[in-house]
DNA sequence: GGTGAAAGTTACCAGCAGTAAGAAACTTGG
DNA sequence: CCAAGTTTCTTACTGCTGGTAACTTTCACC
């Protein structure tokens, strides 16, 4: 799959290679999917088929490369879980659906997920929260929207979001280092806790 | 501080000079501290005194000393926190403070908690999760404990511990990036929901 | 056809994790 | 008292990675 080093320097003889940052990308997905994380710059523009410049010219440096990576993670995620409460109207049972879509999703780009929620040498925070950020962004959307039809003060969205994607986070990189654990299980638990807390007070 | 090249190669003169594993663990924690996340072994050696053979013979890898940090900084954590609520049952008020030394001391610790929560490159996993389990593990006990003394089923103290750990530290890392933003709102808010989560359905 | 822009590759640098080999002092056996 | 071995450290290296400068070839336009 790999063009090996077959390709003369210079400009390319056909009008432009049709290289572009999302092949680049998609480069980049399959050596992790293959590597794990830690994989090198180097690997992915090998797998490109083309070279390193060509990588920084089209997503730059490893911060940049994992930003996009985790754009595309994350939004594939907001896909499968919204797809697994379906429109329907939020109550504890689409809750936990949501929950089990979110763990399935994450075994499902285990490595990948790792990778971008991981270590990018020092601006590690950024990178996890931009990450995070995607994610709660529409849910805080969603939560003070839902807090206001409540009856309730929708202020709490902000920090109740983060709060709810760190625990999805921490639960994922968990469970799929503990293969027995029923996932069934787990996503009840977890939906427990947070539907409970969701809810507020009992009056 | 730091011993510049003046040590000559060699056992040196009167007995052996005393830079055990401690010692290179604090040089680590000030270079951490100074230089942020991201500082390299060679940097701890020279804080030290010492070269990086013997931060190697002392403590290991960057693996390795990630999670001693780590160690050190739940420890530190953990007391922190405890002394919040002061053996006080567990309740809302508690609860709130609890969360509010939590951020307090990652803002205290705030770029060694970026260096132990965030990437050694690799196994970025395993770290994250062995920091996160010496917070669980306690928190799970007590969790067990008071769900059964509740009349709960204990079964989900596993889980749920984890996930809490996980809401607080990426709470934590947005907080740390938030300087305008109250802390005491803040924990308040996420004790709330936390709250009303442990407690379980309104009946 | 010549000139500049476009699109690549090669070749390099600096920095880091980790390790092998060597040097000085202390210890022990004869 | 001296030689061999052990301890404790430094120097010097390898291999790899992120990132960049310089060079090479083709295209497009006048």
């Amino acid at each position: 799959m790999s063009a090996s080093s077959s390709r003369r320097p210079g400009r390319p003889i056909g009008g432009q290679l049709v290289i572009d940052r999302d092949h680049v990308l998609d480069a980049a997905e399959r050596v992790i999917k293959r590597d794990g994380p830690g994989a090198s710059l180097e690997t992915v523009a090998i797998e490109a088929g083309v070279t390193k410049p060509i990588v920084y010219d089209r997503v730059g440096g490893r911060a940049e490369l994992a930003d996009a990576l985790a754009e595309r993670l994350s939004d594939r995620m907001l896909e499968a879980t919204e797809g697994a409460i379906a429109g329907e109207t939020l109550n504890q049972a689409s809750l936990c659906r949501l929950v089990r879509a979110n763990l399935l999703s994450v075994a499902e780009h285990r490595k990948l997920f790792l990778y971008v929620t991981g270590g990018n040498t020092e601006q590690t925070a950024i990178g996890r929260l931009s990450l995070a950020e995607r994610s709660t962004t529409p849910l805080a959307k969603t939560l003070a929207y839902w807090r206001k039809s409540q009856g309730h003060d929708p202020k709490v969205a902000d920090a109740w979001s983060f709060a709810i994607v760190g625990m999805l986070q921490m639960i994922s990189v968990w469970w799929i280092t503990q293969p027995e654990r029923a996932i069934d299980e787990v996503a009840s638990q977890i939906s427990d806790l947070m539907w409970n807390g969701l809810q507020g007070p009992r009056k």
